[in-house]
DNA sequence: CGTCAGATTGATATTCATCAAGATCGGTGG
DNA sequence: CCACCGATCTTGATGAATATCAATCTGACG
């Protein structure tokens, strides 16, 4: 079992236990290893994909260019998230996947997703799941940009972020990393990069938070998930009959 | 077979040929039928779902509401679409289902559904695309809202609707219906009401669309299209092996 | 020491929300 | 038929939020 297929367990199983049959399944798909530079991209927007990639470490995010070039990262996503199982079903990317640090991936021919679909329903469903739980994190996004003020959509944004990070064993006792640019951050925000860095400074000032370098602190995750308006619900983070 | 259902067909052929087995199938789902009026909700969020629902008549609304009872519409439904599928993965609701019109809709038990992708495994992955499309629906979403102008973002929406719209057979040579309130609007743009009248009435100005009431006409979808920075890509609206 | 990317800050212009008033329109009861 | 009513649309005025422009600052690194 390579480490991808353990990370994907493991996020899988924190929604339902998989079966080792189903282990077994997941081990023997076929895997083409592949490591990404900083700001490359794994997955040009309206390629055709024929293939799948799984990020094993670093911090992808899915980028829609506008014609200025401009852009809008529309989620960031965690070593353990199958980020492009999209391209399965779509066939051609509607976005971009970006390498936001240095990373590493491994791609899975869709020919073997689509025979383990054939049969493995059950494990099908896992993975039709996570695609859903993205849908749910690109809403919660969506009514953060449209209705949040940038400090309650930053602390929303740390709340969850820390739970995904602590699903994967990347984040504990309030600490993780996160190795975006303030620029970065503007572009998931939606926002300017002034502004970002003043909305950093206010997080700062709420004493909720720390964040130097690329550390974050969460000192007080109660009173930060109040100054969201953060409900977990929408990660789905319950292992349950699916 | 239903209307429900053959709407259903409709849809999900215009991304993958069905086979008569698949139609088969489909139409031997249990269907329960109920109506909502205008401004109640079909699916509470935080509630857990045992069926789904797809909206045979009438606009429905995906809502994230917010402490203070604002809310963010992230997505809007046409009849045909299966607006309700995320649950049958996710069990508990992450946001709400709205009719923004009096409305009509069919629910599908999980357990049948469960049981569908147990045995047809082709048809599951055009059920699981069309909640991949929704995803990509939303990504466009959030990149209008972070990064397009409200002119661009209005703009955008209506070659957005007026496509999905046809493919229903609910448009035709520019025109169709969209039954919703200035404030409804604001709640998708994720602007104040004011803003948006006022954003309308620059659409207007443009020409390209006249919009009264609820009847909209597209006069020029080229140039709406070249204004939104709209491509349609991210719709799918392809016919190919899935 | 020089350079460069990133972070920070101040000044200014633009965009947008909010508040407050009308205007319009369809429906309803007398 | 007509006056009225509530919902919606529209408009102007004002202030707050945000983008943009232009420096300056900081730290890592050759």
């Amino acid at each position: 079992m390579t480490p991808a297929i353990e990370l994907l367990c493991r996020a899988l199983s924190r929604r339902d236990g998989l079966s080792p049959e189903e282990i077994e399944l997941l081990a023997s798909l076929t895997q083409k290893k592949a490591t990404f530079a900083k700001g490359t991209e794994l997955i040009s927007a309206h390629s055709r994909a024929y293939s799948s990639c799984l990020v094993t470490s670093g911090l992808t995010a899915r980028a829609v260019m506008l014609e200025d070039g401009r852009r809008q990262l529309t989620a960031l996503h965690v070593p353990g998230d199958f980020v492009d199982l999209h391209a399965l079903l779509l066939k051609v990317m509607d976005h971009s996947v970006v390498a936001m640090t240095n990373c590493s991936a491994v791609f899975i021919p869709h020919a073997d997703l689509t025979a383990l679909t054939e049969k493995a329903p059950h494990l099908t469903r896992l993975l039709w799941l996570s695609t859903t739980v993205d849908a749910a994190i690109q809403r919660e996004m969506i009514a953060s940009i449209g209705r949040r003020t940038p400090l309650k959509h930053l602390c929303h944004l740390i709340c969850e972020l820390y739970l995904r990070f602590e699903v994967v064993g990347l984040a504990e006792s309030g600490r993780f990393q996160l190795a975006l640019t303030q620029s970065d951050v503007a572009d998931v925000l939606g926002l300017s990069v002034v502004h970002t860095n003043r909305t950093i400074r206010a997080l700062r000032a709420t004493g909720f938070v720390s964040w130097r370098n690329f550390d974050i602190e969460i000192k007080d995750f109660e009173r930060l998930a109040d100054l969201a308006g953060f409900d977990p619900t929408y990660l789905s983070l319950v292992s349950e009959p699916r």
